[in-house]
DNA sequence: CTGAAAGCGCTTACAG
DNA sequence: CTGAAAGCGCTTACAG
């Protein structure tokens, strides 16, 4: 830089000149649309490199039909879960020029339907987010079907093709842990149910049962407690398990808030986790490390859900025209807090080797 | 609404129609614009009632010498902090028409002079909101001075009037939860320091020890045990501070994710929350309800301090000129890790009842 | 496949 | 104290 005088930001006419192109070409460009030479393309792409340009966010606004502005509606169903989610929208909404609004809203689901008109009537939006509880609101779905804004649901409940949609396969996670469980030698596992109505709370669970029918484990219906995936809700369900007579070796409470309330039950039971009790969560979230050893749990994919919704707003056909749906990766996460059980009562230990972590792609 | 056409949304020029005056008069009520007489303003007001007008953000920033962009910079300190702090600056940046950028950015601090500088090259903004870590990076700083967008600063911890800043008490909110848990008989009080370097750290252990000072209370140094604001960093404190010969009845933890540390480590040695040990925290974000009972702890205005931060930034001089300073309240939560200690070999209980909550305003 | 014209909804100087 | 003109940086039809 030479000087120091305020930099005029570079302009789709600078774009222009030094591209020896109308700036309309560059327009063009910029906004991936058909009928463009390739030759001209790559001088106005190499213009665009050369002078760091980058577009006007408030005059494409101004002037088209987009707004280039997203939003993003959710409370926390776990500690840390919309922050995960929105940390992932908005590195994708940057990436492509967009902007990221957020409602994080009250849990108190009622609210829901009148915050969504509301900023459906002030803000000029190009697409909407919904995360848990606005995703299962069939007023807040109404209301911007009736707007014609594009939507894509974060694990929605019902109804998969209403929208697009993106989720991670919550089943076989909970599955795949279950199996983990049962590798390193527990026969007798219990579970904590997540919050009641969510989709993630019944595919969880339909997971662990699956799981251990196919092992030919047993489901004991005294070692499944309700929660609702707090960690207060956590605490109940493990007082309700453990005050049976006869006890499981583990517990697989359905996200990682739970685990922790399991956890301080145990402690206060006077059983060391994972030597008396293994516990495993699900999520992965910052109250994972809440505890020492660290939680075994099953790294569920948000920031990359947040970016993916994002990528479906703002790439080809923007959310509009035939639902899609996007299935992304999760990584079990073996840490401090599931051993061995304490009797082996079970298998008697193989020379199979644990890997340090199960991976599983789709 | 009479036609299901998609309504033209309404612009100054409709404001002005129906007010009976020139779009230019509208404008100036709109921006507070001095020399309009309040006969005019007043039409124009009820117009823009009727109306429901709402400015374009988007023409306002391409044609004038703002963008109605404000950006917030920082890390999680404690789980939730950041959520917090966005949580009120999004909802007073709604309030004022303004957007807000959010860069949660990661924790490795060496990162933030980097991501300033390219924010402060992509995008045009308003104003800047600075928390830990950003806020006391001095390359961070520089690079804003030099762009001459003005930035308020979240709790700083040097040069006070370097800028406009918004804070609260630390030093007499620690002060006064110390004077409550002397006030319920404890004579022997541990304390656990936050991240080293951090004004908060600084702040909330002089507060402790002001007080201990002024009751005349003991300072013991093997009671005091350094932390990082991170559970881990509890539990490591809290074996040092429980694995003396002689330990305290209390335990003050400087914010609530050590809190839960402590706790977690009393629990392992056997000691009852609070029946055998009291443990306090400092913060009241999500965590605060991790354990059970729920932490007796300070609520900091995290939301308070986000939306007070967007004030400064968005009204009067928006921030430009001499700094302004905002000190907000706290609050002491009473709850359940906190009571009278096992043998009152202090004070004899007294009469005088305890209130539930603590207020203190300023 | 490419370009010249009009306009998005405001604000900024500049007149009066 | 109030108004008419120009322009912010783009996109949208519309020509060729």
């Amino acid at each position: 830089m030479k000087s120091r005088a305020p930099r005029r930001p570079v302009t789709i006419l600078d774009v222009a000149k030094t591209a020896g192109v109308s700036f309309k070409t560059v327009s063009r460009v910029i906004n991936g649309e058909p009928n463009v030479r390739q030759h001209m393309q790559d001088k106005v792409l190499r213009a665009v490199e050369s002078l760091g340009y980058r577009p006007n966010v408030s005059a494409r606004a101004l002037a088209g039909s987009r707004s280039f502005m997203l939003a993003l509606l959710g409370t926390d169903p776990s500690v840390g879960y919309m922050s995960a989610l929105q940390a992932g929208a908005a590195a994708a909404c940057r990436e492509a020029g967009y902007h990221l609004i957020i409602e994080h809203g009250s849990s108190s689901t009622g609210r829901w339907p009148k915050l969504t008109k509301e900023l459906l009537a002030t803000q000029r939006l190009d697409g909407i987010i919904l995360a848990v509880p606005a995703v299962d609101d069939d007023d807040v779905l109404v209301a911007i079907e009736r707007s014609g804004i594009p939507y894509v649901r974060i694990a929605p409940s019902r109804n998969p093709d209403r929208s697009s949609r993106v989720e991670f396969d919550e089943e076989r996670a909970a599955a795949q842990m279950t199996e983990y469980l049962w590798s390193i030698g527990h026969r007798h596992i219990g579970f904590v149910r997540g919050f009641p109505g969510h989709a993630a709370s019944r595919l969880r669970q339909a997971g662990f049962e699956g799981a251990l029918k196919r092992l030919g484990g047993e489901i004991r219906r005294s070692w499944i407690a309700s929660g609702r995936f707090s960690f207060r809700s956590g605490v109940t369900a493990a007082e309700a398990i453990l005050g049976s007579h006869e006890r499981p070796t583990a517990i697989f409470a359905s996200n990682d808030d739970m685990a922790l309330g399991v956890i301080s039950v145990a402690t206060r039971l006077n059983l060391s986790v994972p030597r008396d009790l293994s516990v495993v969560g699900m999520d992965d979230l910052p109250p994972a490390t809440f505890v020492w050893p660290e939680l075994t749990t099953v790294r569920q994919p948000i920031r990359e859900m947040g970016a993916a919704a994002v990528e479906i707003l703002t790439t080809g056909h923007r959310g509009i025209g035939a639902p899609v749906a996007r299935m992304l990766d999760y990584e079990i996460m073996i840490r401090g807090t599931a051993s061995p059980p304490p009797q082996q009562n079970a298998l008697p230990a193989t020379g199979q080797s644990i890997p340090r972590r199960v991976r599983r792609r789709q």
